[in-house]
DNA sequence: CCGGATGTTCACCT
DNA sequence: GAGGTGAACATCCG
């Protein structure tokens, strides 16, 4: 999915359905429905109103009315939201634009004709009620420096799995981890409770500017390294070539000379 | 043709 | 128990 900051954007395009009555449900493929049956997701939905969005990590939530679960939405990798025709608000990269509506995998149709659709050709993502928040660490965009601490709290994993792990630290994804730890100068295999603490402090700072940064400049794919994250890429801080290994079960491009 | 890809879950190892 | 690996999902891209 998207990272944190894309479904940011989703959250944000979701919002402009608030106060909108749903009129009917659309949920074609059981596959995508996580714990509940579609005509749970019907009955529990058709007629409420939305009342609010709200996200936290990669987990985009709208709530509707009282007495009503809320409706959890998550976009594997290659999930898109989209509302109406419009045209979305940030284009995937990874995407290549087209728009099968056999990839509808879930929607909301309203009173007022508009349509709320979660594309997805992968099928990587799903819809659930009641999401379990407790299974989520803390928003990355926010995280302190001691929620950090704690989420890396004595761990000989690599320190890049633990910053990937959702119930650690919720909203990193692969391109944000490695652009945040070439930005803070930290290796990606280092043990992740053998940082010291004056380094989990700049992490947490590194993070929280990290994912701002790519904010304003549109999406977790707009980092300095991305372009150089291809086989025999090139630091583009310092010249050296990158190395590429695969840590936490993801591949990772890291500088051998400034991340240490 | 083949390998990978902004992700997560699960079974199965060590 | 903690970590690691590979598979699965299905499509696109180099």
């Amino acid at each position: 999915m998207p990272e944190l900051l894309e479904v940011e954007t989703y959250r944000e395009l979701a919002d402009r359905t608030v106060g909108r009555r749903i009129a009917t449900v659309e949920a074609p493929d059981t596959w995508f429905l996580k714990g509940v049956t579609a005509s749970q997701v019907v009955d529990a939905l058709t007629g409420a109103t939305v009342h609010a969005t709200g996200r936290r990590g990669k987990l985009l939530t709208i709530e509707v009315g009282e007495g009503r679960p809320v409706l959890g939405l998550r976009f594997g990798m290659t999930g898109r939201l989209v509302l109406d025709g419009e045209a979305p608000i940030e284009r995937l990269e990874y995407a290549s634009g087209r728009d099968d509506p056999a990839w509808d995998r879930f929607g909301l149709r309203f009173d007022d004709g508009s349509r709320l659709r979660l594309s997805d050709p992968r099928r990587l993502g799903g819809v659930e009620l009641d999401p379990d928040l407790s299974r989520l660490g803390p928003d990355a965009a926010r995280v302190s420096a001691a929620q950090l601490r704690a989420a890396l709290a004595a761990s000989a994993a690599p320190l890049k799995a633990r910053l990937l792990d959702q119930a650690r630290l919720a909203g990193l994804g692969n391109l944000l981890v490695d652009e945040t730890l070439w930005r803070a100068g930290v290796r990606p295999d280092r043990a992740a409770g053998a940082l010291a603490d004056d380094q989990v402090v700049l992490l947490a700072k590194a993070i929280r500017s990290t994912v701002a940064l790519l904010g304003r400049r549109g999406g977790s794919h707009r980092g300095d390294l991305q372009e150089q994250r291809v086989r025999g890429g090139h630091c583009p801080r310092d010249g050296e070539p990158l190395r590429r290994e695969t840590v936490g079960g993801r591949t990772t491009y890291w500088c051998p000379a400034h991340q240490l």
